[in-house]
DNA sequence: ACAATATGTAAGATATAATTGACATATTTA
DNA sequence: TAAATATGTCAATTATATCTTACATATTGT
Protein backbone atom coordinates (compact mmCIF):
# COMPACT_ATOMS: atom_id res chain seq x y z
CA UNK A 1 0.00 0.00 0.00
CA UNK A 2 0.83 3.79 -0.75
CA UNK A 3 2.68 5.96 2.22
CA UNK A 4 0.38 8.41 2.25
CA UNK A 5 1.33 10.08 5.01
CA UNK A 6 5.09 10.27 4.03
CA UNK A 7 4.26 11.91 0.76
CA UNK A 8 1.89 14.32 2.93
CA UNK A 9 4.62 15.12 5.53
CA UNK A 10 7.24 15.77 2.46
CA UNK A 11 4.43 17.87 0.42
CA UNK A 12 3.90 20.37 3.93
CA UNK A 13 7.46 20.70 4.24
CA UNK A 14 7.73 21.49 0.69
CA UNK A 15 10.35 19.34 -1.16
CA UNK A 16 10.72 17.15 -3.86
CA UNK A 17 11.43 13.84 -3.90
CA UNK A 18 14.76 14.65 -5.18
CA UNK A 19 15.27 17.00 -2.23
CA UNK A 20 14.34 14.66 0.02
CA UNK A 21 16.99 12.41 -1.56
CA UNK A 22 19.87 14.23 -1.60
CA UNK A 23 19.01 15.28 2.47
CA UNK A 24 19.34 11.30 3.26
CA UNK A 25 21.49 10.10 0.69
CA UNK A 26 19.57 7.99 -1.41
CA UNK A 27 18.29 8.23 -5.16
CA UNK A 28 15.27 9.92 -6.11
CA UNK A 29 13.90 6.63 -7.49
CA UNK A 30 14.00 5.30 -3.57
CA UNK A 31 12.20 7.61 -2.54
CA UNK A 32 9.60 7.45 -5.43
CA UNK A 33 9.35 3.93 -4.59
CA UNK A 34 8.41 3.89 -0.73
CA UNK A 35 5.69 6.74 -1.13
CA UNK A 36 4.68 4.15 -4.40
CA UNK A 37 4.04 1.40 -1.62
CA UNK A 38 4.96 -2.51 -1.92
CA UNK A 39 9.01 -1.59 -0.88
CA UNK A 40 10.37 -2.18 2.46
CA UNK A 41 13.27 -0.37 3.19
CA UNK A 42 16.08 0.13 5.93
CA UNK A 43 15.10 1.30 9.69
CA UNK A 44 18.16 3.74 8.73
CA UNK A 45 16.19 5.08 5.88
CA UNK A 46 13.23 5.11 7.49
CA UNK A 47 14.65 7.50 10.33
CA UNK A 48 16.65 9.68 8.45
CA UNK A 49 13.32 10.53 6.38
CA UNK A 50 11.62 11.08 9.69
CA UNK A 51 14.63 13.40 10.49
CA UNK A 52 14.35 15.27 7.30
CA UNK A 53 10.75 16.27 7.71
CA UNK A 54 10.29 16.74 11.49
CA UNK A 55 8.04 13.56 12.28
CA UNK A 56 8.36 10.16 13.89
CA UNK A 57 8.39 6.75 12.58
CA UNK A 58 4.62 6.32 14.22
CA UNK A 59 3.99 9.24 12.40
CA UNK A 60 5.10 8.11 8.82
CA UNK A 61 5.75 4.19 8.96
CA UNK A 62 3.52 2.84 11.98
CA UNK A 63 -0.07 1.47 10.98
CA UNK A 64 -2.86 0.43 13.37
CA UNK B 1 24.76 1.22 18.96
CA UNK B 2 22.67 -1.74 21.18
CA UNK B 3 19.03 -2.07 21.35
CA UNK B 4 18.21 -2.44 24.74
CA UNK B 5 14.94 -1.23 24.50
CA UNK B 6 13.84 -3.99 22.00
CA UNK B 7 15.67 -6.49 24.69
CA UNK B 8 14.18 -5.15 27.22
CA UNK B 9 11.09 -5.57 25.96
CA UNK B 10 11.54 -9.44 24.57
CA UNK B 11 12.80 -9.91 28.42
CA UNK B 12 9.50 -8.48 29.66
CA UNK B 13 7.50 -10.61 27.30
CA UNK B 14 9.32 -13.17 28.28
CA UNK B 15 10.46 -15.06 25.15
CA UNK B 16 13.59 -16.29 23.98
CA UNK B 17 15.68 -14.98 20.87
CA UNK B 18 14.60 -18.11 19.10
CA UNK B 19 11.15 -17.91 20.16
CA UNK B 20 10.85 -13.81 19.28
CA UNK B 21 12.77 -15.12 15.96
CA UNK B 22 10.66 -17.92 14.95
CA UNK B 23 7.50 -15.90 15.44
CA UNK B 24 8.66 -12.78 13.12
CA UNK B 25 10.04 -15.26 10.37
CA UNK B 26 13.51 -14.25 10.96
CA UNK B 27 16.32 -16.65 12.34
CA UNK B 28 17.70 -16.15 15.98
CA UNK B 29 21.06 -14.56 14.41
CA UNK B 30 19.19 -11.92 13.15
CA UNK B 31 17.37 -10.70 16.74
CA UNK B 32 20.79 -11.53 18.00
CA UNK B 33 22.66 -9.25 15.76
CA UNK B 34 19.86 -6.48 15.96
CA UNK B 35 20.11 -6.58 19.57
CA UNK B 36 23.81 -6.23 19.40
CA UNK B 37 23.41 -3.11 17.38
CA UNK B 38 25.68 -2.38 14.37
CA UNK B 39 22.67 -3.14 12.27
CA UNK B 40 20.10 -2.23 9.68
CA UNK B 41 16.93 -4.73 9.59
CA UNK B 42 13.91 -3.58 7.47
CA UNK B 43 11.16 -1.54 8.36
CA UNK B 44 8.81 -4.82 7.76
CA UNK B 45 10.70 -6.67 10.38
CA UNK B 46 11.12 -3.61 12.60
CA UNK B 47 6.79 -3.72 12.33
CA UNK B 48 6.77 -7.27 12.87
CA UNK B 49 9.17 -6.73 16.22
CA UNK B 50 6.81 -4.70 17.49
CA UNK B 51 3.94 -6.34 16.91
CA UNK B 52 5.42 -9.19 18.31
CA UNK B 53 5.94 -7.85 21.23
CA UNK B 54 3.10 -5.21 22.16
CA UNK B 55 5.09 -1.92 21.11
CA UNK B 56 4.99 0.47 18.54
CA UNK B 57 8.33 1.81 16.25
CA UNK B 58 8.58 4.42 18.51
CA UNK B 59 8.79 2.35 21.49
CA UNK B 60 11.96 0.09 20.27
CA UNK B 61 13.42 1.76 17.46
CA UNK B 62 12.97 5.65 17.74
CA UNK B 63 16.02 7.64 19.18
CA UNK B 64 15.79 10.90 20.86
C1' DA C 1 2.83 27.03 -26.30
C1' DC C 2 7.24 26.36 -24.51
C1' DA C 3 10.62 25.33 -21.05
C1' DA C 4 11.72 23.81 -16.73
C1' DT C 5 10.88 20.99 -12.88
C1' DA C 6 8.67 16.99 -10.71
C1' DT C 7 6.99 12.41 -10.83
C1' DG C 8 6.29 7.37 -12.29
C1' DT C 9 8.52 3.16 -13.85
C1' DA C 10 11.75 -0.27 -15.76
C1' DA C 11 16.15 -3.41 -16.45
C1' DG C 12 20.54 -4.64 -14.99
C1' DA C 13 24.31 -4.06 -11.51
C1' DT C 14 25.93 -3.61 -6.70
C1' DA C 15 25.64 -3.41 -1.64
C1' DT C 16 23.95 -5.39 2.24
C1' DA C 17 20.16 -7.77 5.06
C1' DA C 18 19.18 -12.28 6.28
C1' DT C 19 20.18 -17.35 6.03
C1' DT C 20 22.61 -21.60 7.16
C1' DG C 21 25.68 -24.22 9.83
C1' DA C 22 28.69 -24.40 13.37
C1' DC C 23 31.04 -23.74 17.78
C1' DA C 24 31.76 -21.56 22.31
C1' DT C 25 30.23 -19.50 26.60
C1' DA C 26 26.64 -18.25 29.77
C1' DT C 27 22.51 -19.09 32.34
C1' DT C 28 18.90 -21.75 34.13
C1' DT C 29 16.86 -25.99 36.13
C1' DA C 30 16.74 -30.90 37.75
C1' DT D 1 27.22 -31.22 39.23
C1' DA D 2 25.22 -32.27 35.09
C1' DA D 3 22.05 -31.32 31.53
C1' DA D 4 19.25 -28.41 29.26
C1' DT D 5 18.28 -23.91 27.38
C1' DA D 6 19.77 -19.31 25.95
C1' DT D 7 23.08 -16.23 24.13
C1' DG D 8 27.23 -14.40 21.43
C1' DT D 9 29.75 -14.59 17.33
C1' DC D 10 31.97 -16.30 12.94
C1' DA D 11 32.38 -17.61 7.64
C1' DA D 12 30.09 -18.58 3.50
C1' DT D 13 25.88 -18.27 0.83
C1' DT D 14 21.33 -16.35 -0.75
C1' DA D 15 17.75 -12.87 -1.01
C1' DT D 16 16.66 -8.31 -1.62
C1' DA D 17 17.23 -3.11 -0.89
C1' DT D 18 19.34 0.42 -3.32
C1' DC D 19 21.95 2.36 -7.33
C1' DT D 20 22.59 3.59 -12.15
C1' DT D 21 20.90 4.78 -16.45
C1' DA D 22 17.20 5.77 -19.05
C1' DC D 23 12.73 7.26 -20.89
C1' DA D 24 7.93 8.81 -20.43
C1' DT D 25 4.25 11.60 -18.51
C1' DA D 26 2.71 15.30 -15.37
C1' DT D 27 2.93 19.69 -13.45
C1' DT D 28 4.42 24.35 -12.86
C1' DG D 29 6.03 28.89 -14.39
C1' DT D 30 7.14 32.20 -18.23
Amino acid sequence: MKNRKMKMARVEADVSQEKLASIVGVTRQTINLIEAGNYNPSLKLCTAICKALNKTLNDLFWEE
